[in-house]
Parts: C-alpha cells; sequence; structure tokens
DNA sequence: GGGATCGGACAATCAAACTC
DNA sequence: AGTTTGATTGTCCGATCCCG
C-alpha cells in the first residue's frame, strides 16, 4: 500500500470500483467461510479487465487499458513502440471432459456423477501452480505446453488427490470466496475460519 | 518512500459435452 | 442447432522485497 501512485483511481493503475481494503484479496493465507450458497449479499461487482495487456503491463502484472501507448507506460515513460499488445498463444483443442456435473438453479451441485475421484499421469501436482508473472512464468508456460502437446497433459475432471486421499479439493463443503463485507453485511450466514471477526 | 517482484484470485474465452 | 459446462489462458490485486 505504500506506492500509492501505482493504486486507486484517483491517479494510479488501479480500477475505480476495486475496493480500497480486501481482507481476502490479501494472498492465499485469508480465507472466509461461508455456507455453500453464496447470497446475493456476498457478491461483489467484477474486475474488469482489458482483453490484452501491452507486454509491459503484462510483465509487471498490472494493470493495462486499452490506449496504445497505455497510461502505464506513458506514466514510466516507454515509447508507443515499447507499448504493444500482447501476443496470446492458440487454446489447445481436443481436451476430453469427460461427464457434466448437474447444477440447481442457483449453482450449487445437486449431482456429482457418484464419486468422480479421477487420478491422472500428468497432473500438475498441489503446490506446483505455474508462477504467473516475470521470466519464471514463461519457463513454466514453456514447459507445460510441452508436456500437454506430448499427450501427457491432464484430461481429467479434478486435480489429484494428495497422496494420503484425505482430501478433496473440488469437493466443497463450504463455499470459500473472497468476497469483502461490510461491518453491517456480517450479521448472519456466514462463518469466519478459527472464530475470526475480520 | 517508491518501484519491482510475485503468488494467487479473478475474469474471459471457447471447445467438448449435453439437450432438445 | 443451441445451450451448458468446465478447462484453459490471461489480467491484475495486493503483499512483500529491495534499493536509493
Amino acid at each position: 500500500m505504500s506506492s500509492s501512485d501505482e493504486k486507486s483511481a484517483d491517479g494510479g493503475d488501479d480500477i475505480p470500483d476495486s475496493p480500497t481494503s480486501d481482507p481476502l484479496q490479501s494472498s492465499a493465507t485469508s480465507v472466509h467461510i461461508y455456507p455453500f450458497f453464496p447470497t446475493s449479499q456476498t457478491v461483489r461487482s467484477k474486475r474488469s479487465q482489458v482483453k490484452n495487456a501491452c507486454t509491459n503491463c503484462q510483465k509487471a502484472c498490472k494493470k493495462c487499458d486499452p490506449a496504445r501507448p497505455c497510461l502505464r507506460c506513458v506514466k514510466y515513460r516507454f515509447t508507443p513502440e515499447e507499448c504493444v499488445d500482447s501476443q496470446r498463444k492458440e487454446r489447445k483443442k481436443g481436451a476430453k471432459r469427460g461427464p457434466y456435473k448437474k447444477r440447481d438453479a442457483e449453482g450449487g451441485l445437486i449431482e456429482y456423477m457418484g464419486n468422480i475421484i479421477a487420478q491422472s499421469d500428468g497432473l500438475p501436482q498441489p503446490g506446483t501452480s505455474p508462477p504467473p508473472c516475470g521470466p519464471a512464468f514463461a519457463a513454466f508456460a514453456g514447459s507445460m505446453a510441452v508436456e500437454y502437446a506430448t499427450g501427457t497433459g491432464f484430461y481429467g475432471q479434478f486435480p489429484l488427490l494428495p497422496s494420503d486421499k484425505s482430501e478433496y479439493p473440488h469437493h466443497p463443503q463450504f463455499y470459500l470466496a473472497p468476497v469483502p463485507l461490510s461491518a453491517g453485511q456480517r450479521g448472519e450466514g456466514f462463518m469466519y475460519p478459527h472464530g475470526s471477526s475480520q
């Protein structure tokens, strides 16, 4: 929060409708636990994205805008030639998906196709999620592309189970949502981990 | 204090699966 | 053919690190 000109609508890259302080966005360590069906109270406005960030913003993982040069490149005095759209790679085709789970009107699961617990060779192990930014990301993306291209990639419905099969990460008993709430909204219907009042 | 870095949440896209 | 669903890919928030 120190870099004020990087944040907030009044002079930085931030989107105007973002909450100034989101207790749940702050890394993976704090997550609120809600009952499985989120109510309308838990909905917040969507974060808008540009269709194609420029290479500079992409590399910095910062907000871009459709104009070229974008505001951030102008701010950091990149030349217009340096503010160019990043290249999107083509989505891979032919991935098998397996049968669908059925949902009710509110989006909750009403059927889970029996006990589908897939274990597929080549699935990235828990804890090996891709580094999304910077050179490490490019290296990871390259290696993953090779894995998928060779047909050893993940085509199952669910991620691998932990080795001891003690947890099924995609079978939620609770709805975990990074939703900021005003004090007045926290009165009922929500649970916080460890008795936290947040 | 301000910029850089980076983990991970969030959003958009689109093809496979499904329904009629 | 049209709709639904989930995998994939991309954006960027926000915490932390680093440097002057």
